[in-house]
DNA sequence: TGTACATCAGTGAACGCGCGTTCACTGATGTAC
DNA sequence: TGTACATCAGTGAACGCGCGTTCACTGATGTAC
């Protein structure tokens, strides 16, 4: 467990980090979400997001990160709101930019399973275990929930219904269905890397087969 | 913090446990096993798998371990193999006792998602996250794989084509989208209990619609 | 323009804790003679 | 049958570490007069 000096100095250099201005102490908030993102990313689960890190990950000492977050659960908490943000606009731009109802549906779950299998670690952290709080953690601004960005899939589905291209009866159970053989790819395919899984557009199928397209 | 002595003595009263006899010393690393499966059903995740939470639980002083495993990931590992190998034949007891062959894949899907249903921490452990070792463990009795549960839900639905009861032409291809949709059933729900999930009977439809089942 | 002061953004040292791991050990038990 | 001894199953104390959190603080910066 040796340490080149030079390494630990070059590592431990100065983290170029200019205390903010007054006024603009809040971008410190930001600045922590960030950087436990990033650790999240680097370390594959939220573990990986201890207060300490995330101190050393920003450059600041670890006390200054209370003078924005209560404590290390809440650092989690805004993880999960940015995630499902991200996640809620990058499919809503999908799905949008598509006018074919059948198209839309397709692009949606694509990029539902795309932004998943890009940030596998960022997905879990809002759909691996039940972290859900009993009690939701009060916040100025509404952060979308999941079942938000399951709805706009249902919305999406029932749209393919209205304009006579899919067959389903009950949008909302075949949403299930599809929005959890979604979650399925994205989190077992990140599980099992070393599986021979066949190409990816599995996706549009499933979205054709749990959506009963109409040929 | 106070603590009632009462109480702690109740809690710590003497574990009841009696040191094996000579050459009975491996029967610890059982109990180990079924400590560290404990801690995760409690717990929740394999974080909950420390030395020294498991030495409490066995009623043994931490250092013990080390007579029967390595270090702290070989518990960890240890209870991924017996995980696995409860799930096989779990899913394989189901199979075998159906004779049509539909009936058998259906029967092994379900037996699969209540496995996961009834106890989610033990299952995500094995497919949960990547934890999958570069270099397999070396061990006298080689575990199954989650390749090898897989393989028999291909053989599975296989045989339903050889029978004329699937009209799938990939049957590996379609195992795949089958299992990833299961493996969805069975995280998702745990992950979000709160759902208005529909019965589970969803998963009958899974194995029928992604399995090409023929009416 | 100069200065005293309040506020803001962030720090350094310290705490107690549980952790993985090491070390030298203990005491019961079976075995060789 | 008795006894010395090797082995086995497990222990107790200690280590260094990173953690979350607390506390009293510092020094820059904007503002009132």
């Amino acid at each position: 467990m040796e340490q080149d000096p030079t390494t630990l100095d070059q590592r431990e250099e100065p983290p170029a980090r200019h205390r903010n201005r007054r006024g603009e102490g809040p971008r410190l908030r930001e600045e922590i979400v960030r950087a436990a993102i990033a650790l999240i990313e680097r370390g594959g689960s939220k573990e990986s997001v201890t207060l300490r890190a995330v101190a050393r990950e920003v450059g600041i000492a670890a006390p200054s990160i209370y003078g924005h977050f209560a404590d290390r659960d809440a650092i989690v908490d805004a993880v999960v709101a940015e995630a499902l943000t991200r996640l809620q606009q990058t499919v809503s731009a999908a799905t949008a930019a598509q006018d074919d109802p059948v198209d839309s549906l397709i692009a949606g779950c694509a990029a539902y399973v795309e932004f998943g299998s890009r940030d596998p670690a960022c997905y879990r952290i809002v759909f691996g275990s039940s972290r859900h709080r009993t009690q939701p953690v009060p916040c100025e601004r509404p952060s979308p929930s999941g079942l938000d960005v399951f709805m706009a899939l249902v919305h999406s589905l029932e749209a393919c219904v209205r304009a006579g291209r899919s067959a389903s009866t009950d949008p909302f159970a075949d949403a299930v269905a599809l929005w959890t053989a979604l979650h399925g790819q994205v989190t077992l395919r990140a599980a099992l890397p070393d599986f021979p899984w066949p190409p990816t557009d599995t996706v549009t199928q499933l979205a054709r087969s749990l959506g009963r397209v109409t040929p």
